[in-house]
DNA sequence: CTCATTGCAAATGATTTGCAAGAAA
DNA sequence: TTTCTTGCAAATCATTTGCAATGAG
């Protein structure tokens, strides 16, 4: 039988958060994702995860990563290009891309201050929630344009 | 011989503005995309293009979309995972996109005011630029709600 | 026991690419 | 004439899926 918890009910639909079977493959790629800082794809923890449950799959690994981003325990990145990239960290947070090395990082800081009424509809929308990403040049790639370049 | 424009020098590098022959195929998809709010994907301008230029192939389509989208002509929408989508209204604005079907608006209004100092640093990142993205409930499907649900 | 989850491999979907023929400049 | 661009098909890349075997509860 499959355990479902309402964890909200909207005017749109009920969102269930499923209480899954807890897998020793499910643990380790949650454990390997929060270690990192790098937000990898899913084939980067692939790899990491392979050293310890030498047998995984790499679909394995796309199932955990799409399922606990549906259950909101780790977040897929978008716009990260071609692959997905996901982060372990669970608090909210901005990110921001490196347009020379494609590396994507967690500011810390607020660079933005939002203010103003947030409006709940516009156009006709009916506004949910909002996304915003940075992009920008991570330190090493700064640094190398000082030391190598003109 | 390629001719070439420099449309700007960073710090990083050149900036290419690249001047290219102006085929049919090109303006075509430029002028198909521009008569829609409907940000299409590749394949949807496919479609569409082939009814003027029956021969047209797929390949060609991705090639000038890439082109057009690399030299600030048009928009590249992209979401991690689903297929690219395109816009080809050149002036700056927000994007909303609907939870329930999928659909991408163009917004006229700015449902956000950013104020506040904007930071050209954070956590020894430079930043170059940011973007915003709204996600909401199109007009259309709020008005199922209403209509077909409880 | 049950049935969700796994490993494996094959399938899918989107986008890219090699190449010879065609068309701008 | 030169060489960029196209059409076509095959290749690639990321992700998903079918299925029989496995394992969590």
């Amino acid at each position: 039988m499959l355990y479902s918890v309402i964890v909200a009910v909207t005017k749109e639909s009920l969102i269930m958060k499923e209480i899954r079977r807890n897998t020793k493959q499910q643990q380790i790629i949650l454990e390997e994702l929060r270690k990192l800082t790098s937000h990898p794809s899913a084939s980067d923890l692939y790899q990491i995860v392979r050293k310890r449950v030498s047998r995984i799959s790499l679909g394995t690994v796309y199932r955990n990563l799409q399922l606990l981003s549906k259950n909101g325990t780790i977040r897929k990145l978008d716009m990260a290009g071609r692959e997905a990239r996901f982060d372990g960290r669970p608090d909210s947070h901005y990110h921001i891309f490196c347009s020379k090395c494609g590396k994507i990082g967690d500011l810390n800081e607020s660079p933005i201050v939002i203010t103003g009424s947030v409006l709940k509809e516009a156009d006709g929308w009916k506004i949910l929630k909002h996304r915003i990403d940075f992009i920008g040049v991570c330190p090493e790639c700064w640094n190398s344009f000082d030391t190598n370049n003109v």
